[in-house]
RNA sequence: CGGGACGUGGCGCAGUUUGGUAGCGCACAUGACUGGGGGUCAUGUGGUCGCCGGUUCAAAUCCGGCCGUCCCGACCA
C-alpha cells in the first residue's frame, strides 16, 4: 500500500470533539472520521484493523465447531412483537416502515431472526447441538453515544447463538465460547478479565462479561489478583469475614447535639468510622424499611432494590415521613428498638461495640452489640453494600482490587427464554416435542478495536499489536524524490516485502521528513524502516520496533530481519 | 430525558460583553529556498458566521424558535 494513493487523513490538532485516547488517536490517525452522533466511517487503514481483528475472531470462534451466517440487518417488527422485545426494548430500537405501512427495526441483535431461522429448519434433537454466529452491523440508538467508536450507535459486533438438547451441551458450548473469547483477547494482547455480571435485557441466566481493563472504561471491576474472581461491581457480592467480637461496653445514650452525618459523629465521639453505623429508610411495599450499613460503606442500591417488600425502583422515603414513622430526625437513626422492618449489611452483622442512633434527635446510643441490645434475625441479614477495594472476595482469595474496564464480550445461558415465547421446538428422542436451549455470545469489534488503543498508546501514538496493526511494516523513504537512489532502495524493498507477503505501508509522498515521522508516530505501525540519504552512503537502513529498538541495518539484511522479527 | 457547554473556510480557534462591510494559525494551490522530527519566504484560493424568523439605517454580535455536536448521569457489544 502506497501512502501516496491512499486516503490517511491524518490531523496535527486534537480534535475538539474527541477527549480519551482511542478517540483522538483514531481520528488523528486517520482510522475512522464521524458522520453523525454515533456514526463513523472506517477509513482505509481502520478497515485494515477490523479485518485484523474480525480473522483473529473467525478463526478462534470457528474451532468451536461453530458455523458463520449472515443476517438481514433489517428486520420485519412481526419478529419482535413475537418475543415482546418489540416493547421491552424500548427507544434504543430503531422502528421504522415500509411503503406498505409494516414495521421494522434496525437489529440491535439477533436473537429474534436466529430463532426464527432455527425452528424453520431444525426439527430434531439429532442435529444438536448447533451453534451458528456473525460478523455483522447492527444499530442501538444509545441515550447517549460516546468516547467515539467506543459507544457508538451503529456498531460490528460478532454475534453467536447456539441451540441444545439440555444443559448439559449448553454448558459445554459455554464454555467452550468462554475458552475461545479468552484466546481472542489473548491474541489481541489484551489485559482483560472474565467478570459476573447482569444479563441485562437479553436474559438473566447465567452469564459472563469480558472486560479491558482501562481507566477510561464504563465499568468498574472488582477482581482478586490471586484467583480468577471478577465480578462487574453492580453485581460484585460483598462478604464480611471474622466472628462477632464479645462485647466489652455497656450500652450508652449519649448526647449528640445537631450531629447528623457520620463523620460529625466520628469527630464529636472520637470513633472509628468503621465502628459506626447509619441507618438509610426506603420506601417498602407495606411501610418504610431500614437499611442498616456501616459509617464507611455505601449502600448498593441495585442489591436493595432486589430484597423482599422493597420498592424497586429504589426510592428514599422524605424525611418528613421519617419522623413520622420512626419519630427522629434522618441523622439519629439506628436499629436499636425501630420501629419499622429493617435489613442489616453482613458487615453490621458482625460488628460489636458499635455506635448507631438513637431513634431520638440529638442522641445516639454506644457500645451496641447485637442479641444483647437488639435480636437480629439472620434473615434480616443481607448483602446491601457496594464492594470496596481490599475487601475480602467471596472466593477467599485474599483482598479485592478494583478497576475500571471496557465491555468488550458478553456470553450467556439464555436457556428457553426464546425458544419459549417463539416456539422454537425439537423432537427429543422419545419423540416428545420440547423447548430447545439456548446460549448467545457477543463481542464487539468495532469496540475491540478502540479498547485496544485504550491499553496499548503512549503520548505519541498508538501503540498496534502485530496480529492487528493496519500493516506490519512501515516503510518510509525520505527525500524522495529528490534522491534516486533512495527512491530506488525504497522501492527495491518495498518489492521485496511486497513480494514475501509482508504487508508495508510505503511512503513515497514528497514530503519532509518530519512530516513522515509523525504521521509515522500517529499510525502506530510496529515496525518502521526508514531509508535517507544519510544512511544509504554507508548504505544502512534504520530498522525500528515500536519506541523501543532503533538501529542501523545494512541495505541488504533489513528485509531478512525483518522476515526473522516477524518470525 | 435531566444538568452543562459549544456551533465562525478542510482542521484548531479569536471576534459576540459594548451591533458598523469577517480575522489568525495550520492545511490547500503556485513559485523560490530548504531537506533526518509537522521548515522559511512570497503570491493566491476558499466562509450567505448551524437554520428560520424578529429588532435595527445596519446583526457573527441583540431577541425568539428550531436543528446539530460534545461533556456529566440513567442504558449497553
Amino acid at each position: 500500500m502506497k501512502f501516496s494513493n491512499t486516503l490517511i487523513p491524518t490531523l496535527r490538532d486534537i480534535p475538539a470533539n474527541a477527549e480519551i485516547a482511542s478517540h483522538i488517536l483514531l481520528l488523528r490517525g486517520g482510522f475512522i472520521r464521524q458522520l453523525g452522533s454515533g456514526l463513523y466511517t472506517w477509513l482505509p487503514l481502520g478497515v485494515r484493523v477490523l479485518q485484523k481483528i474480525e480473522r483473529i475472531v473467525r478463526e478462534e470462534i470457528n474451532k468451536t465447531d461453530a458455523h458463520e451466517v449472515l443476517m438481514p440487518f433489517v428486520q420485519p417488527g412481526e419478529l419482535w412483537k413475537e418475543s415482546d422485545r418489540w416493547e421491552v426494548m424500548g427507544p434504543d430500537l430503531l422502528r421504522m416502515q415500509d411503503r406498505h405501512e409494516n414495521d421494522y427495526c434496525l437489529s440491535p441483535t439477533h436473537e429474534e431472526v436466529i430463532t426464527d431461522l432455527f425452528r424453520k429448519n431444525v426439527k430434531s434433537y439429532r442435529q444438536l447441538p448447533c451453534t451458528l454466529y456473525q460478523i455483522a452491523t447492527k444499530f442501538r440508538d444509545e441515550i447517549r453515544p460516546r468516547f467515539g467508536v467506543l459507544r457508538s450507535r451503529e456498531f460490528i459486533m460478532k454475534d453467536g447463538y447456539s441451540f441444545h438438547i439440555d444443559e448439559k451441551s449448553l454448558h459445554a458450548t459455554y464454555l467452550a465460547m468462554h475458552d475461545a473469547y479468552s484466546s481472542i483477547l489473548s491474541r489481541l494482547a489484551l489485559d482483560f478479565r472474565s467478570v459476573e455480571a447482569h444479563g441485562g435485557v437479553i436474559g438473566d441466566d447465567e452469564n459472563r462479561e469480558f472486560h479491558v481493563l482501562a481507566d477510561t472504561g464504563e465499568d468498574a471491576i472488582a477482581y482478586s489478583k490471586v484467583s480468577s474472581y471478577a465480578s462487574n461491581l453492580e453485581k460484585a457480592e460483598a462478604v464480611a469475614t471474622g466472628d462477632v467480637a464479645t462485647a466489652s461496653e455497656t450500652l450508652t445514650k449519649v448526647s449528640t447535639p445537631n450531629i447528623r452525618t457520620i463523620n460529625g459523629l466520628v469527630e464529636c465521639l472520637d470513633v472509628p468510622i468503621e465502628r459506626t453505623v447509619k441507618t438509610l429508610i426506603v420506601q417498602g411495599r407495606d411501610s418504610p424499611i431500614g437499611l442498616v450499613l456501616r459509617g464507611d460503606h455505601e449502600l448498593h442500591e441495585i442489591k436493595a432494590a432486589r430484597l423482599p417488600n422493597v420498592l424497586s425502583p429504589l426510592t428514599f422515603t422524605k424525611e418528613s415521613e421519617v419522623r413520622h414513622h420512626v419519630g427522629c430526625n434522618v441523622g439519629s437513626i439506628g436499629p436499636v428498638q425501630l420501629q419499622i422492618p429493617y435489613y442489616v449489611d453482613r458487615s453490621v452483622a458482625v460488628l460489636s461495640d458499635f455506635v448507631c442512633g438513637a431513634n431520638e434527635d440529638d442522641f445516639h446510643l454506644t457500645g451496641v452489640n447485637w442479641n444483647r441490645d437488639e435480636s437480629l434475625q439472620s434473615a434480616a441479614i443481607q448483602d446491601l453494600r457496594k464492594v470496596v477495594e481490599g475487601d475480602p472476595a467471596p472466593d477467599g482469595s485474599g483482598p479485592l482490587s478494583i478497576q475500571r474496564g471496557i465491555e468488550v464480550g458478553h456470553i450467556f445461558k439464555l436457556g428457553t427464554k426464546y425458544s419459549h415465547t417463539m416456539n422454537a421446538t425439537v423432537l427429543d428422542e422419545r419423540g416428545e416435542s420440547v423447548n430447545v436451549l439456548m446460549g448467545c455470545y457477543g463481542l464487539g469489534v468495532t469496540r475491540l478495536a478502540a479498547a485496544v488503543i485504550e491499553q496499548k498508546h503512549d503520548e505519541i501514538g498508538p501503540l498496534w499489536p502485530l496480529e492487528i496493526a493496519p500493516a506490519q511494516v512501515h516503510l518510509v523513504a525520505l527525500n524522495v524524490p529528490r534522491s534516486s537512489e533512495v527512491v530506488n532502495a525504497a522501492n527495491h524493498v518495498y518489492e521485496q516485502l511486497t513480494t514475501q507477503g509482508i504487508e508495508v505501508l510505503y511512503d513515497d509522498r514528497n514530503e519532509r521528513p518530519g512530516v513522515k515521522f509523525a504521521d509515522a508516530d500517529l499510525i502506530g505501525i510496529p515496525y518502521r524502516i526508514t531509508i535517507g540519504e544519510r544512511g544509504l552512503k554507508e548504505n544502512t537502513v534504520e530498522y525500528q520496533h515500536q519506541r523501543e529498538l532503533k538501529v542501523d541495518v545494512s541495505l541488504d539484511q533489513v528485509v531478512p530481519t525483518l522476515l526473522q522479527d516477524l518470525g
